[in-house]
DNA sequence: CTTCATGCAAAACATTTGCAGCTGG
DNA sequence: CCAGCTGCAAATGTTTTGCATGAAG
């Protein structure tokens, strides 16, 4: 995970810059997401936010959350069976490993995803923006726990 | 696209194999999923299922494509902002190309996949059972129309 | 002070479910 | 026949929205 310090002065810049202003339910929920390594729901948010403030509406969080992805500081992961995810310390595109047991995510550090933004641009003439790769399958502590012998 | 027919009939054969029943609403259901190309929405299927079969509801439609889905005869592809699409010709993973302004969604063909499966799998020790992988930009058409002159 | 953010409750969605009646095999 | 399917309507779960109140700058 990058310096959540720094991070969070990241956000807050881009919040500023932008004339937005810097409330304390704001910044209890920057602080979580620069400081999460584990790509929370909404729901772990909000439980976490009202540790901090108690006050805090579900609302807010979402709109809060929108707000930052509308500016490129979090990354939204959709799933069809559920609730997204959110990325706050890496929010650009990248990999994820899923463990379909434990619904653990991972960032693996991959090489060659390039080369494949590249091939699919020459070969359709797409112009590629944003990419999403989801890797599903189970984490070595879950492979144990399914074959138990 | 693969041969409709086939597709149909490989559908119909997996029903026949697990003793589901062959209903008139499956088969409108079958035949429009086995011979569409543009990866359909719930609603896009309904509203063509109803042409053939007018009295088909909502609800079969979603629990047809469940069975199916269930069955590996169908692709679901989540989005967060709205709702699925699915994948009737080829029902397992491969890249989509998606174009963020006309929505239209095409398969290309790409080498190098595989590599990177094995990479991810080398690397963190999941064992990988399924992936996903989206490409979100401008198809040639839609570039045309954001940058007329 | 003024504008924007919050919090509540209601609305909006897509999708799922319960169940009475129907029907494929 | 009768287990399994359909269609309806109600329930679900997540996310969004409208609006009166409150607080940041």
């Amino acid at each position: 995970m990058a310096d959540p310090k720094a991070r969070l002065e990241q956000m807050l810049s881009k919040l500023r810059d932008h004339k937005f202003r810097i409330t304390p339910q704001r910044l209890a929920i920057l602080k979580i997401l620069a400081s999460s390594d584990g790509h929370p729901s909404v729901d772990t948010i909000f439980e976490k936010v009202k540790r901090d403030f108690p006050t805090t509406s579900l609302a807010t969080v979402y709109k809060t959350i929108a707000l930052l992805t509308e500016l490129n500081e979090v990354l939204q992961l959709g799933f069809p069976e559920g609730s997204n995810r959110y990325d706050g310390n890496k929010p650009y595109p990248h990999p994820h490993m899923i463990c379909m047991r434990c619904k653990k995510i991972v960032d693996p550090d991959l090489i060659g995803l390039e080369g494949l933004t590249d091939e699919v641009s020459r070969k359709t003439g797409y112009r590629i923006l944003a990419h999403r790769l989801d890797f599903f399958g189970l984490c070595p502590e879950c492979q144990k726990e399914e074959n138990p012998q």
